[in-house]
DNA sequence: CTTGAAGCTATAGTTACTAGAGACATTAGA
DNA sequence: TCTAATGTCTCTAGTAACTATAGCTTCAAG
């Protein structure tokens, strides 16, 4: 039996991460040992894992539930779960082109700047200048249905 | 003279997120018509875009709130703002080495996820099997240091 | 046996917005 | 000119996914 700061070690989660979990039911209540702290076995260490994992993989916590919830009864066919990935790796893809965007922008500020005044540089007229950039910025800000 | 709406129109930034950058004084107080709605002009517009566009690149509000200072004071070596956009950029590429991994992943997920059921199916032991991982997890979740 | 780390609960704060209520302003059409 | 629709106003509260703090208890090591 793990205490809840191993089994953050082992997983690679925070503590009061774990407890959060626990507190939106990601995760089941844990047993408790004599002097109420709680204590986890390997099946926790392992749903943990998944959460971490799929987390990290930028998955909400809201898909992940979801994800869990299959797993829970794997007795159905895979398309809910393939449906929840093919779904996240088109938000991959877009936030991939659109970094992949930043990333020569970065750079071009970087080497336009190089050594300089503000007054001569171009971060700041770059930044501010739409006809400069290479997104395209067709949504409002806040836009992001994830 | 623009209305808050013409105004978020032309910048691409919705209404109330432009009310709300004016209470972080992100935009300074806007001027106000006969009947107390605000009015916007040319270089309110600017500095608007300045900041729709430094977010869509990626920076935080308080990188810009840096961002914008510098360029109120254009009288200074350039180190700092080159600064700010070599840590974003950095930022960017670990996000970046981060979504392709896990575009391989999803991919992966979904091709191995053909028609089957959930039972014989990958996805969820992908997700649960660290070794099965192309991303390394050195750090605990949230310590994404933006 | 005592000290210091680790655990407990509960509440509040974070970022960058978004949503809603209820009232006032402005504009286009009949 | 009136009216209806749309836009704007303020204010409060909600969102995701945690993080931080306070004040307490429990546990393991020396």
């Amino acid at each position: 039996m793990l205490t809840i700061g191993k089994l953050g070690a082992k997983a690679g989660v925070k503590v009061p991460t774990i407890r959060y979990y626990e507190q939106i039911e990601l995760l089941p209540e844990a047993e408790r040992s004599s002097g109420n702290q709680r204590l986890y076995g390997q099946k926790a260490l392992e749903r943990l894992a998944f959460i971490r994992h799929a987390r990290d993989l930028g998955f909400t916590l809201e898909a992940i539930r979801d994800l869990l919830s299959l797993s829970d009864n794997p007795d159905q066919p895979c398309a809910a779960a393939d449906a929840i990935a093919k779904a996240q790796l088109l938000e991959v893809e877009s936030r991939l082109a659109r970094l992949t965007a930043l990333k020569g922008e970065l750079e071009r500020m970087i080497v336009q700047c190089a050594g300089g005044r503000i007054a001569d540089c171009r971060v700041i007229e770059i930044l501010g200048d739409h006809s400069l950039c290479a997104t395209d910025h067709r949504h409002p800000r806040g836009d992001e249905t994830s």
